[in-house]
DNA sequence: TTGATTATACCGAACGTTCGGTATATACTA
DNA sequence: TAGTATATACCGAACGTTCGGTATAATCAA
């Protein structure tokens, strides 16, 4: 079989940025052809299923990309803090320094496709339970562990939208690096 | 003159609430008549600027509706701690329990009007200073208030994105009840 | 050739927008 | 007071464009 003009991955990693960009209904096909550099019918050719498919793609895409490059850290072995400390150095990447926002955040607007809003929702329970667990690891109770997970996904999100909305990162920043004590100090707040 | 068949009020609460849950690239003029009870022709008739000034008029209007129904409190006379809670209880009913989304948030989304996105700047930096406002009142020093106030909106929004891909507002009526401490309390956090 | 991959051309539907025309309620005139 | 003119409010229909999606043809490695 002849090679793809365009990779895999570059495929899923432009279309993961137009729909992080734009949302699901934002996110036009052309703007897509645009960003892969494949013309409309050549899209549907590599997702038959067409924009659902797209979306549901780039969100497992964007689940191994998890997986595999933030969430890593967070198994290895070592202390708690220094682990979560290499999350939030890639957190910090993978979010363009606070200058990106999140995928589920976008993807999650309007009457979003239910089939997509269950994959949405798995993605980001897959996320706090990582995080709940390395809390856990730490020493805090189950119940605690999963608040502090809780919280530090509210923050993270909160702070990506303050970013985006006011074009300044700092917010970001200073959530990430108030992660490990948040996930792992038993007193604080 | 004629009496509207639609009221200003009426018109303005329907379409905050469809951009609130699309997003400007999401809010269709079909949408907006079907939730508003007028033609797409007599949407132009009421805003003549077309789709870009119903966004701005909404804004305008959520911000006006913030500050009387949402930030009134805040000016209000006694303890500023039972202030910021009369101000939660009203966030907690403007936000539908946290169900509903956040206009600012939703309407910052895509390669949003670089006028429009001025008008959200102004919107979020209104909040971030009446919440600053109080908390300087409550003896934080201005650097601190400022920060508390960041980290409130912060959590706001945070907690609003997660309950509405969850579909659990838990985090949000959580986020409410801690809010009075957060802007108040000099040493938690 | 064959069979997979990309490009061209096109479709119906929906997009934001405009326009001609019709109500309806006010203002003016007689 | 009655009749006419005016201004406002709304709607149906259509504009050109773009939408998501689908055939069909060209390309190209094996």
């Amino acid at each position: 079989m002849p090679l793809n003009k365009v990779s895999d991955q570059h495929l899923l990693d432009q279309l993961l940025e137009v729909f992080r960009v734009h949302g699901y209904e934002g996110a036009s096909l052309s703007l897509m052809s645009e960003a892969t550099g494949l013309k409309r019918a050549s899209l549907y050719h590599r997702f038959p299923g067409g924009k659902e498919e797209m979306a549901r793609s780039i969100l497992e895409h964007a689940d191994e990309l998890f997986a595999s490059e933030i969430l890593a850290p967070l198994n290895a072995s070592g202390d708690p803090k220094a682990r979560i400390r290499s999350m939030a150095k890639r957190l910090d990447e993978f979010y363009q320094g606070g200058r990106g926002s999140c995928l589920l955040d976008t993807l999650s607007l309007g009457d979003s496709n239910p089939g997509l809003l269950t994959g949405i929702q798995a993605s980001i329970e897959a996320w706090t339970d990582a995080m709940a667990g390395i809390a856990r690891e730490a020493g805090l109770s189950s119940t605690k562990a999963r608040r502090r997970a809780e919280d530090s996904l509210v923050q993270i999100q909160g702070s990506l939208v303050v970013a985006r909305i006011t074009g300044d990162p700092a917010p970001f920043t200073r959530t990430l690096k108030a992660l490990p004590a948040l996930l792992t100090d038993p007193n604080s707040h």
